[in-house]
DNA sequence: GTCGTCCCAGACGTCCGACGTCTCACGTCA
DNA sequence: TGACGTGAGACGTCGGACGTCTGGGACGAC
């Protein structure tokens, strides 16, 4: 095994053993690299490597420091990873979502605020009636994300985020070609809000399982 | 922004655009880098970083190729990442398990094979009435994700292999000490197993959900 | 002709030393 | 007391040198 990777496994291992805990400083670059008996450059190539996943965070002039270590911030890296999928695995991408976030909605019925359901009612309010390709994106992420977020748990929120982030939901908008495509969601988004108000967990799921079918089948269509 | 992050974001675009597609080989490392005009040191930790994430694949003496990009490979960093959580933050990734499984175990209910049936229940079998704490994890992971890699879905498959992978399930089992875990266990996935023989994707549903829940129930009772 | 072996060009792996750039903290001065 | 300048120290980048490994071609035995 090269020592960089040795190198990636004992600055893992310190982490998870504890030597390191979240928000410590790690020894600057030449000292730790003399620790781990290596090179200052085959070092760096480590922490890079760590810091592009978010288990580092190097600022420069300052020092290197271990992250949070939040699901929040790792599964951050998801998307990342996830922009590099190929058109054809967007379905299987989909089917995922679509296990997942009708659950995310159920659960968010019962914890989601007024206020909070207010916020999502003007946010539709304000897209209108015919937004544009980009205005519809961007409302539907911050939708589907508010409600997620409420859920009360980082990780399905923080999965679902990666899963189905800017690049990936661009993609399905791209192939999403039909004249009431447009209608038909801000339809069912209004549907989905109302189940919450109601604090219908089951109606609010099914219609989020719907909202997703329905992006699924027009997409299959077209592809 | 660092010569090596736009290196990085270059290699990206290079890949998601297509002008590098699955199993290209990339240009050596001093024209890469004199394309890119860096030096071949900050290159380096720009492909070591890609290399983490399985993007690229390095190989010593060879040449640097694009991976094959798929779904399994990309989320296997996940499981990387996974290991740096915190054992408080168990509780959420076993809440998403609980939602993907019990639907990748439905799914399965409809794609199995009889000689993959077969496969689980010498599995079982094998185990005994009393396995060691070691084999019974093993042998949990292996039932599960011989369940799941039938559901025909990559992208859930590897999601799944990666939130519940060996460390994760080891933490889980390390909390479980309750007498009766073992055999309520055992019995719970020959259940499963009942109703993938019987096609009956609701009882499978049911019974992965009962199980996972009943794993969630003693941790929380134990934590 | 086929197969196995040897050898080497070429690519990645590692290291060193130097210098640039940026932060933070400290001390100065109004 | 506050703003400002300055310097030590940390990361950022570079060029070159040498080590290590792989793949493929040349060569010879069968």
């Amino acid at each position: 095994m090269a020592v960089t990777d040795e190198a990636i496994e004992k600055i893992k291992g310190m982490i998870v053993s504890g030597a390191l805990r979240p928000g410590d400083r790690l020894p600057k670059e030449s000292e730790l690299a003399a620790a781990l008996g290596l090179s200052r450059n085959s070092l760096r190539e480590a922490v890079r490597a760590l810091s592009l996943i978010r288990i580092l965070d190097v600022r420069q002039g300052d020092g290197t420091y271990v992250t949070s270590l939040d699901p929040q911030l790792l599964l951050e890296a998801l998307s990342f990873v996830v922009d590099f999928h190929r058109d054809d695995t967007v379905l299987e991408f989909l089917a995922v979502r679509r296990i997942l976030e009708p659950a995310a909605t159920a659960m968010a019925a019962a914890r989601i605020s007024e206020q909070q359901l207010d916020v999502l009612a003007g946010q539709l309010d304000r897209l209108g009636d015919a937004p544009s390709v980009e205005e519809l994106v961007a409302g539907d992420l911050e939708f589907h994300r508010g409600i997620v977020q409420t859920s009360g748990n980082s990780v399905l929120c923080s999965l679902l985020d990666g899963l189905s982030g800017p690049t990936t939901r661009a993609r399905v908008w791209r192939g999403l070609t039909q004249e009431d495509a447009v209608s038909r969601t801000l339809h069912e988004h209004r549907a989905i809000l109302a189940a919450l108000r109601d604090r219908d967990a089951e109606a609010a799921r099914s219609w989020a399982t719907a909202h997703i079918a329905s992006v699924e089948q027009w997409l299959r269509a077209s592809l």
